[in-house]
DNA sequence: GTTAGGG
DNA sequence: CCCTAAC
């Protein structure tokens, strides 16, 4: 086997620590470790064997992100153990693993395969000091030998390799496997061997190797990279600053289990955030709010995206045809984004240590089924910023396709509330094309294995495609009769996103760059005027209800229409009430029928008289005599 | 978070 | 539709 002379070590779907946590009960005693200054090496399978060592050994495995691959901020799968019981003759399996290194493939797919019986030797050795081509002479001769104690050979990524030098990578997918076939017009380019390369430049490659962290010992020999180092080799986006940020506020509160083995440094903080999952999502959880008052969960999802450059594809839409279109609908860039990973919320598992790695899989997929049996529900995140407003077009929302889209996240969230009342039942919403098209992800089966800090791979690469539920639909709501045509409109402007691979997927770490003006970020919501149906049901909730109410205005008639705010109601009342005071000749836009005006001027006649009595009256239960 | 009102 | 004071 030859060796490489640079890892590049990645997994998909399930993001793990590059080094994984060694647990003392691993192996015993420390001093049985292997030292970290010379061959510390793992190969992928080497990896992922510790990873899931990590997971089964630790009572609560950690599968978190690794910096590499622009998905650190992917989030947990916590398996819990009862007991601590050495690896070996452990099965176990993360779907499949698929370890590439240098023209190598190795797949391990095999539920019941031992751990201990997919060790290959390790190829790679990395050591702290040493050039490229030391990397690649030497070769370690632990290996298999050591089956059952490959946790205790923790393999050293250094950071310090030379970035532009990147002949050799190594691939680990380590992926949930999905129960259909996926469409396989969807790809992304595969490298050399298959595997879905990092497309980080040259310049990232240094960052995304990981450095060991010994819990306990600091490893002499090794030089932590340093966060003036990985300043230098790379830009920092904001949303990406944003996000560690987030990171850094979440680490603050673990700090103290971990200074005990050393000073955080930023650039830990970027490289193995992983290993604090839990607890940030778990913090992050507790304080998401919904604009409505439902409880959701909100996870972020690490994403790495790309904005198509050269290939972008101009479509101005005649305005003979479009007369009417506003100045964002004739723009029709094309936003390409490849989306890495999700992250959704948390999840417990507990399991026997005996079962297979078929049972757990089976018990993952049913915990997460149960979670997600609401169905499932996209955010977006711009700039760390969640989009709320579905009715807003990619450019509103800030995505454009001039802009990096390493601040574009993504988040799977359960549809807690599940669809809204009056709209199709939720099964429905799961047979619906994506409600939004400003979300721009595939879909995936519904039976997706999501589980809660499970982080999964979304790349069209993948054999997961996202699903898109809309519990946020911007339907009209029952009310209102252009709901199709709403919708229609919105697929007018949908247009397939492919993925494609990005110059860049890293979202480097953080440092501050420059705070974009509000303007860059949110844009102002189109408009989308409110048609008949759509005043019928205003005017008829007011009728009911008052010109003051207008929560309840919205929730009464227009809580499936999302991009209709209840100031936006309110403001339409105003606009109606005006319209309906001016001569006919006067009126601009869609006519309203002058029943409707005349209803309005009542209404609004009333209960501007209702609110001078109350204003006169006792202050008691007022205007509620319709109710 | 809602309401109200000006921009 | 945005912004924001006021509640």
């Amino acid at each position: 086997m030859v060796l490489p002379k640079r890892l590049d070590c990645r997994f998909n779907g399930y993001q793990v620590p590059l080094v994984p946590h060694v647990p003392k009960s691993a192996k015993g005693k420390r001093s049985v470790r292997r030292k970290k200054t010379v061959e510390n090496r793992m190969c992928a399978i080497d990896l992922l064997a510790a990873v899931a060592g990590k997971l089964l050994l630790e009572g609560e495995g950690s599968l978190g992100s690794i910096k590499m691959t622009g998905v650190r901020n992917a989030c947990n799968l916590n398996v819990k153990r009862e007991h601590i019981k050495p690896l070996k003759n452990e099965p176990f399996d993360m779907g499949s693993c698929t370890a590439n290194t240098l023209g190598s493939q190795r797949e391990v797919s095999n539920d019941t395969k031992l751990l201990s019986t997919i060790m290959v030797p390790a190829p790679t050795i990395i050591k702290s000091g040493t050039s490229s081509r030391d990397m690649c002479t030497k070769r370690s001769s632990i290996s298999t030998k050591k089956s059952n104690s490959f946790i205790s050979e923790t393999a050293v990524y250094k950071s310090d390799l030379d970035p532009c030098s990147l002949e050799n990578k190594m691939n680990v997918d380590a992926k949930l496997l999905p129960l259909v076939s996926l469409d396989d017009s969807v790809k992304v380019p595969l490298g050399n061997n298959g595997i879905l390369h990092s497309r980080s430049s040259p310049k990232c490659w240094a960052e995304k190797l990981a450095v060991d962290r010994d819990d306990d010992e600091n490893s002499s020999g090794y030089t932590q990279p340093t966060f003036t180092t990985n300043k230098a080799l790379k830009p920092r986006g904001l949303g990406e600053h944003m996000i560690s940020k987030q990171l850094a506020t979440k680490l603050r509160k673990v700090a103290p289990t971990m200074t005990k083995d050393r000073e955080l440094s930023s650039t830990d903080v970027e490289m193995k955030p992983n290993f604090y999952r839990r607890k940030i999502c778990y913090a992050r959880q507790r304080t998401q709010r919904s604009l409505f008052k439902r409880r959701k969960f909100f996870k972020r999802c690490s994403i790495s995206a790309s904005v198509g450059g050269g290939n972008n594809r101009v479509n101005r839409v005649s305005s003979a045809n479009n007369g009417n279109m506003s100045s964002y609908e004739r723009e029709d860039f094309h936003v390409k984004l490849s989306i890495k990973s999700f992250k959704v919320p948390e999840l417990f598992i507990e399991i026997p240590e005996n079962s297979t790695v078929a049972s757990l899989k089976r018990t993952v997929m049913e915990a997460v089924t149960a979670i997600l049996e609401g169905g499932l529900c996209i955010g977006v995140l711009v700039q760390g910023k969640k989009v709320r407003d579905d009715s807003k077009t990619l450019l509103q929302a800030g995505i454009s396709h001039g802009d990096r889209m390493d601040d574009l996240g993504f988040t799977l969230e359960p549809n807690s509330s599940h669809a809204p009342t009056m709209l199709a039942s939720p099964e429905k919403c799961h047979l619906l094309p994506p409600c939004d098209f400003a979300e721009p992800l595939a879909r995936f089966p519904s039976m997706v294995p999501a589980s809660d800090g499970m982080n999964f791979d979304v790349c069209p690469k993948s054999p997961l495609t996202p699903i898109v539920n809309c519990p946020e639909s911007d339907h009209d709501s029952l009310h209102s009769p252009s709901y199709t045509l709403s919708l229609d409109k919105n697929i007018a402007n949908a247009r397939a996103l492919i993925a494609i691979p990005s110059m860049n997927v890293e979202t480097p770490p953080m440092t501050p760059v420059h705070k974009p003006r509000r303007s860059e970020l949110v844009q102002r919501r189109i408009r989308r005027p409110f048609s008949v149906s759509e005043v019928e049901a205003l005017v008829e909730a007011v009728e009911k209800l008052g010109s003051g109410r207008w929560r309840d205005v919205k929730i009464r008639a227009f809580d499936n229409a999302k991009h209709r705010t209840y100031v936006d109601l309110k403001d339409k009342w105003k606009t109606l009430v005006h319209t309906a005071r001016i001569a006919p000749q006067q009126r601009r836009g869609d006519p309203v029928p002058q029943e409707l005006l005349d209803r309005v001027l009542a209404a609004h006649a009333y209960w501007s008289q209702q609110q001078a009595k109350h204003q006169v009256d006792s202050p008691v239960a007022e205007g509620r005599l319709l109710l």
